[in-house]
DNA sequence: CTTGGGCGTTGACCAAGGTCAAGCCGAGCC
DNA sequence: GGCTCGGCTTGACCTTGGTCAACGCCCAAG
């Protein structure tokens, strides 16, 4: 990890990341560096720049699941109490924005601040419900569709790339890598989408998906 | 369901509930009355007095997600933005203090009762998370051994009451109740705990539930 | 150009859990 | 008591997705 003090303009308009290019560091983490760890205190939060980060919680015996993908402009690491409960790493080479809670807390009352906060737990929350869906009653076949559709309509134009690797779409979707690699076999074979090497795709048949998806 | 205006000293002890007395409403719900529903408008949010609450969210060709089960104490509502994702229907007869969002906002400022809020969201997000890794990779053992832990450690004393149903439980657990009923069956006959009619259980041995439920 | 390693895909087989159907059990009712 | 109804359990069988192993592809290193 390489720490950068020089904040420039560069990131977005919100009121969070203004705040935290005046308080925070600016760090970059290497592909599949640890940003943070389970079970470790949870002091810092970190803003997305560039790049893509996951969250991973493990089980003893070494499963995984992946809790959540984040992409530039996301918040990582309010998803906790004191406590982080999932380990974070980078996708990507990342460039990262820090700040440590306390110091965000001084501007609490800073009403934006305070909003934005709120506004990024409320979308964690939803997306973790939305992930309880897709793990607890969808088929490996909705999974992957779920998960393609979600991407696409994060992008907007085509052609989508997927950030992660298979393992990591196996553990967030409760999957083997052998199964996800099938389902996306299937689904090319149905004409629904079309990869153009296995980190790039375009939507086929929009309506197709979208009932797959469920 | 019933209306009751008479306010009563009963709830507890936190600033949120002595708010949530003088602003709000008392309301009794029937066993499996509905409480809100999946895409209305959130406007409400809901304090448990007494009985309990599910959540759920239903799939378009009628498959079930339980999101989350609320004792009394527990906030239910404040999931969402400002459409109800999930569904809510009382589990048993239940007692439950109501009150407007827009109400509570007025209490904006009101530290203590921001901070119950936003403690509860947080405690919102951290079981929806926990519930991820159950879902994504558990064994069906291991759910329903995690499933009683919660139940035992929630409660305290022995025995321990399930106030829901097989079909919840199993709803919940992303599994059949065939496969419930079965594991519960299993866990019985490896003495990990013992059953006294359906819905009342006491552990045997907690090293072994701990150990089955990872 | 060749080699090797990492990642992804494919196939054959297997097992966990789902499906379907029957039976059981306790609670309320006549 | 006997009946009935709903929820729970059990059993036989089947399907989905997991496991294990081989193979292919791409790219970086030599």
């Amino acid at each position: 990890m390489t720490l950068a003090y020089a904040p420039s303009a560069h990131v977005g308009v919100t009121a969070l990341s203004e705040v935290m290019e005046r308080l925070g560091l600016r760090m970059n983490f290497a592909k599949d560096e640890e940003i943070f760890c389970q079970d470790e205190e949870a002091d810092l939060t970190y803003l997305v720049v560039s790049g893509a980060v996951r969250t991973t919680r493990l089980l003893s015996d070494g499963r995984r699941q992946v809790g959540s993908f984040y992409y530039p402009g996301d918040l990582v690491g309010l998803e906790t109490g004191d406590i982080h409960r999932f380990s974070a790493e980078a996708l990507s080479d990342s460039l990262l924005l820090v700040v440590k809670r306390s110091a965000l807390k001084t501007f609490a009352g800073d009403e934006a601040v305070d909003r934005a906060i709120w506004e990024a737990t409320r979308r964690e929350l939803e997306r973790a419900q939305e992930h309880l869906l897709v793990l607890g009653r969808k088929t490996a076949c909705e999974k992957v569709a779920s998960f393609l559709m979600d991407l696409a309509e994060r992008e907007g134009g085509e052609p989508i790339s997927l950030p992660m690797g298979r393992q990591d779409m196996a553990d967030y979707l409760g999957l083997t890598i052998e199964t996800v690699s099938r389902m996306l076999t299937q689904l090319q074979g149905a004409s629904v989408v079309e990869f153009d090497g296995c980190r790039r795709f375009r939507v086929k048949r929009w309506d197709a998906l979208e009932r797959l998806a469920e």
